[in-house]
DNA sequence: CCCATAAATGTAAACGTTTAGATTTTTTCT
DNA sequence: AGAAAAAATCTAAACGTTTACATTTATGGG
């Protein structure tokens, strides 16, 4: 069967003590010793267990990530940069997918608390849950992109009013009025403060805002394609469309590609988020930009320092977009 | 601090034997006594401590998943439907991302045998490693996409050459002759293989080979755009290039987006597994497509039957990839 | 109502580690 | 060489479970 650590003890001649001190490092052990251990620990193919080991010593090298949807490149992204900063600090990550389901996030938190995960990365479903006070502040815990009501903890956030914001100005200042949105649920914090953003800039170049040019789609492609149908379909359509999310506009502009609209003649559009598809397309995509690896990386450096330090003030870091301006957005040469 | 099974035992009145039991739903507690341990449960808050049952049972209930890059859509939706599979079982998977190094890759499978991973998902970064004989055949593994050397486990895998045979042919019925491919790294399963039903295929139209038109990639991005470029400078650039993969697929087409040559038109390309892109382009991409989810969802069921049942004798599983023709291949109307 | 049997519950030893604290060995200084 | 100090090593109890086995309690037949 497998070695264990006193069978490497047993061979290397010394007791699991001595063996456990060589395998954490600790020191205190005579050159000569430690070639020995090591020596039967090559010798066992000995793999130290690491269960027992958190089981022992009440702590765990794991983190726990949930995310609405691992094959959305935005989280994949995120996971991507916040599990490199976990494994640099020889931690692993745990990752879930709640398919945007109540019932299957708090299920994954559930098991990573099970799993004596001693941080937890989570972008949230809801605003608000049942389960924040029963099991949202037992554990460190940093959200990623979007809020959550009740929790005590750090945040990596977007600055999403200024994305869209900026991104509405720039239609404006391109000679658009009609301007039209499709976003995400205003429940959630992203759905609603790029709304806001929109809203806000509308206001301040004191353009009208048409309630038929508001649409809320679920961050899926499929919305953004329905919407994008529909909002064309009005007897005064837009003449610009701004997507609040990679998934919403890919359908939108596969809409537009199965219609006879032109882009960046007949329509404008800016997206949110940078995809592949954005500079394959004529013109090429003006899209909001985000920090994406960055925002991952930012949020598992926070809650790793503050499993070592847990008592440290909560922080907020909120990130900034920016634009990335390719043609898209304009339909007046 | 948090609740043991001893304190829920304790309030409850019980002892801890008939408090796993509970926990463990494997029955013979009387219907009073069940109620007032789960009382007890809630009222403490408590959560098993999983890795402690581990350790005592000698059994977890982890799934081990090593893919080269986990931003890939494709290894995204590879693990989107293993995970699905190994959740149904009340498993948890335990994903990292090797890069496609050596180093990384053995260093994830370390860490996953340190956490006792009671199964492995492999798609190997090399066809073969020193590890193997080491490591490799120490738990039950399933090998996906990729074939590796000397693992003796289960394997779901494409098949390739029909892939690109079936792409080749379709060039060659539009009436192309000058036949480019970009493909990966001769070493690695997909990439030789891929080639290989190319090749194949030009010998059975009786269509020479032109070695200039063989170009070894990376997968990445990078290469399609630059192994493109190089096949478009050629004195007789080829009238078709079969891209064989995604990324190096957006690479390329990014590449004729930058230049003068009209997709269609000047060019046919087909891709390799099917792409958002794909429905975006004019005219639509043809590709090569895959079940993805689907591999996973196999292989994961494989993995965790074989867990439940080792002697079982080895499985391959040869999934068929199917052409999906939307024009981009043809430049001849 | 008693006994046999079945059902429910309890006891205690494992599982593979870590880690205080105790003990031994080595080094250093005189 | 011997004592004191420092370094290396060992002992054994914990960590939170599971689980075989022992014991108690309930059930049913006569």
């Amino acid at each position: 069967m497998k070695a264990t650590i006193r069978d490497v003890a047993k061979l290397a001649g010394v007791s699991v003590a001595t063996v456990s001190r060589v395998i954490n490092k600790l020191g205190g052990v005579r050159p000569e010793t430690e070639q020995r251990i090591e020596k039967a620990m090559e010798e066992l193919q000995y793999i130290p267990n690491v269960l027992a080991r958190s089981v022992a010593s009440k702590k765990t090298k794991l983190i726990g990530m949930i995310v609405p949807d691992v094959e959305n490149p935005f989280f994949a992204a995120v996971f991507s940069g916040a599990d490199k900063v976990v494994r640099e600090y020889a931690y692993t990550t745990l990752l879930g997918g709640s398919n945007d389901t109540y019932e299957r996030e708090e299920n994954l938190l559930q098991t990573m608390l099970e799993h004596q995960a001693s941080g937890i990365l989570l972008t949230p479903t809801f605003p608000k849950a049942k389960w924040v006070e029963r099991m949202g502040n037992r554990v460190p815990t940093c959200l990623i992109d979007r809020d959550m009501e009740g929790m005590n903890c750090d945040r990596v956030l977007i600055d999403n009013r200024r994305g869209t914001y900026e991104a509405t100005k720039l239609f404006i200042q391109k000679g658009h009025t009609q301007l039209a949105i499709i976003t995400g649920p205003l429940e959630s914090t992203p759905g609603r403060e790029r709304f806001e953003g929109f809203k806000q800039c509308l206001h301040d170049f004191s353009i009208e805002l048409n309630q038929d040019y508001i649409q809320i789609g679920d961050f899926h492609s499929g919305s953004g394609y329905q919407l994008g149908k529909r909002l064309l379909k009005l007897n005064h359509p837009p003449t610009a469309i701004l997507s609040c999310n990679n998934l919403m506009t890919i359908g939108l502009l596969e809409m537009i590609h199965t219609s006879s609209i032109r882009l960046g003649e007949d329509l404008g559009v800016i997206g949110f988020d940078d995809i592949p598809i954005a500079t394959l397309m004529h013109p090429n995509l003006t899209v909001v930009s985000r920090p994406m690896r960055e925002m991952g990386e930012c949020a598992a450096e926070m809650l790793l320092q503050r499993i070592q330090n847990p008592n440290q003030p909560n922080r907020t870091v909120i990130m900034s977009p920016h634009l990335i301006v390719r043609g898209s957005e304009s339909i007046f040469s």
